[in-house]
DNA sequence: TGACTTATGGTCGCCTTCAACCATACTACG
DNA sequence: CGTAGTATGGTTGAAGGCGACCATAAGTCA
């Protein structure tokens, strides 16, 4: 009777390496192949794995949050094309302050590896940098919301008041002439706390943000030094931000599945996700 | 040339998703078989996927910490069931604070599911309570330890001066008759804050822990209320915690590889991973 | 002791997946 | 215009995984 015993083992060795082919598990347990598969049925149906053709996946453990899982393919490429901008200005030694939000999220997702102290309210954001070594990491703490997996409230915002850094990248729910807005009200909170800790503020939004206002008001577009977007931004707007005195800079949102009509991008360079014009 | 959009397209699916098999890719991205099955020969060479028999399992996120990764097998088996013993004694509607270490990270996954607040400064434990709509999460902020993933410094204490807990879980890299020690200064005084915020103390270590010390003196045996361990602990040391005024639990490390020499477990049982003996 | 339950290992068709090959369409280049 | 390179889709024989069935062993219960 080891049985428990071995689908612990299994479940642990699973756990551990993410995936495992039967044959793996076979020579990992020492047990027949038909014993396994029992194995991994008892534990599907218990929840814990998750079968494949071929080996199991493990389900236990890395919740998802929500606001990752739904990709609107319109707008990850931009998304990804002004990570992409966004990381490019920011330098290796510099102390980086990142917000919460799906672009910024891609914006950390670049600057791993970098040489960068990074400070951030956002869960999934930090997970990206806790296991780097080269990237000092700071978390703000406080309630984390459910939803969008960052820390809000009093005691995030009164941390922020004590920091000082170089950048901060901030997202934003709409912009509109006044500003920006977002959808969380102690989130705006903590918001105006990373403007007043930043040194220079990058704000990252796609197109759609542009016009929409959101539940509350976060900050005026003066306390904003750059402002990347992609080239479904109209005219009018381009204008309006040059006018606020705000750095724009506009990517194609080139290399994923939108629009991306006629025009012949003749792509030779293999890294470089995105052509981008500076006004 | 629409290749490196559906490539892009290709790997956001599977980030998102953890694994995807042909089939799913071969719907979602609306080419044939053999296109993804060349898409993703590209892909594992570049190193973003991983293939595996019928889908391809993403590589290139999610960071694991060390510390996790190592198991060690005769002790996991005593981890498991220390922090169910442990878990049992944790109620729905308490607010829970749960310290780093792999033993607490145990407990974690044990209460995911219930209605509990926890407060942590763990990035690991905090990862399974973000998306629980159930479970209220507090996180500590502060600085990052890049190899356990836990949050330390002045911060942390300082939040946790203000806050109340029912029970705190503790765990401890040495325990001798004077009390218990970690292997980190700065995680030493985030330990000693969370004793003075905490209603009960539960201490779970396993019994290669006792008669150690390690860096820095945590707290004395006087603070705490219940320490959990295994069954290799010795009778002196079960008299010596006994006579500091500690209760102690005791559990078998059954349901792992350790051991388990000649004794019959005589298991009939189901769900309880473990037989315990209380003082 | 005998019937029953459970755990395990082995085998046998059936189905899926794989890798390789071939045909087609499109572009680039001379 | 022809040739070469690239991207794609379809097919096919081979390999491997899957589920079901059966046999064996050990333990449980009456």
């Amino acid at each position: 009777m080891q049985t428990r015993q071995r689908r612990s083992r299994l479940i642990d060795f699973v756990r551990v390496r993410g995936f495992a082919s039967l044959d793996d598990l076979v020579r990992e347990l020492g047990v027949s192949e038909s014993t396994i598969r029992r194995d991994l049925d008892a534990l599907e149906e218990q929840g814990t794995a998750k079968r494949t053709h071929g080996g199991v996946l493990y389900a236990g453990g890395h919740a998802r949050l929500p606001e990752f899982d739904e990709r609107q393919p319109a707008h990850w490429g931009a998304k990804r094309a002004i990570a992409a901008a966004a990381a490019e200005r920011i330098h290796d030694g510099e102390t980086v302050l990142l917000d919460g939000g799906t672009t910024t999220y891609e914006v950390a997702r670049l600057l791993v590896g970098r040489s960068i102290q990074v400070v951030t309210n956002s869960l999934p954001v930090a997970n990206l940098f806790a296991s780097e070594s080269r990237a000092d990491l700071v978390l703000l703490g406080g309630y984390v919301s459910p939803r969008t997996g960052v820390c809000l409230g009093p005691y995030a915002n009164e941390l922020l008041g004590r920091l000082h850094v170089t950048t901060t990248v901030l997202s934003a729910a709409g912009i509109t002439a006044e500003g920006l807005y977002n959808a969380h009200l102690l989130l705006a909170e903590t918001e105006q706390a990373m403007l007043r800790a930043a040194g220079q503020v990058f704000v990252v939004a796609d197109s759609s943000k542009f016009g929409r206002k959101s539940l509350t008001f976060v900050s005026g577009l003066d306390s904003i030094d750059l402002l990347v977007s992609d080239t479904g931004l109209s005219e009018e707007w381009r204008q309006q931000i040059a006018a606020a005195g705000v750095d724009l800079v506009v990517v194609e949102p080139a290399p994923n599945e939108p629009l991306d009509g006629d025009h012949h991008p003749h792509r030779d360079d293999r890294s470089k996700p995105s052509r981008e014009h500076h006004t």
